[in-house]
DNA sequence: TGCTCAGTACGATAACTCTCGTACTACGAG
DNA sequence: CTCGTAGTACGAGAGTTATCGTACTGAGCA
């Protein structure tokens, strides 16, 4: 199964103009979404919920990512048994222009990491 | 610098390096306080705390300032009776570039004002 | 001295959020 | 069919936040 067959189950999610700036501000003002997010900007591939070393329960992750996508930030589709993660990069650069940019950079060089 | 003498009276603020994002972020994350930074990115001038059109409380309004002001977000300084705000626009761009901008031109975009 | 205006301090309350554990569903592998 | 893995649902507890009203301080003015 490596081929990509992966819109198979849409998700409640906000359409691009019904994304709404506080919603977004608020997703991306907890240590724990504001690490996912980075940690999705890094990589283009869409990434389970799982695979995120975030020190904190189960339970408390699907918490996160349903704030994240109910925000509009993130996007999930089912595969599998799995959920893949994804940014909204271009639907936030349309009605955001430069604030996940800006939040992401911030982010990086605040929590200086080597990488 | 040559300047302005502005700093009558310092109001315990962070220190351009000790601006945390999420602080910022989670300032930025209120109606209200959105409300007040876009208002204030509009002029150039110090305004003073009730020259604001919010629909809350004098008190309220007090709580709101603090947050912003311990987030690193605006600057205050007393004058007479009144307490002049500013944005601390240069420390935010210096520190976290572009997201001041993208958040006020988002707000004042989505807030369609007839302007 | 006394009055007024700008703002603070202090509860108090209601709402929200983050966190967890446990029990549950859904899918795929064997 | 059975089992394991990925994730959800559901409380519940602890903590934070937004809001208010009332009482207070402090600067300027008459």
């Amino acid at each position: 199964m490596t081929e990509t067959h992966e819109a198979c189950a849409p998700f409640p999610e906000p359409a691009v103009g019904e994304i709404r700036l506080e919603a977004v501000l608020h997703a991306l003002a907890d240590p724990v979404r504001l690490r996912i997010v980075s940690s999705l900007a890094g990589c283009t591939d869409q990434v389970n919920c799982l695979a995120f070393d975030v020190p904190v329960a189960k339970s408390t992750l699907t918490h996160h990512f349903r704030v994240l996508r109910e925000a509009g930030v993130i996007r999930q589709v089912r595969r599998g048994t799995s959920k893949m993660n994804s940014l909204r990069s271009e639907d936030l650069a349309a009605r955001f222009p430069g604030l996940l940019d800006s939040v992401v950079a911030g982010h990086r060089a605040s929590s200086r990491y080597p990488l």
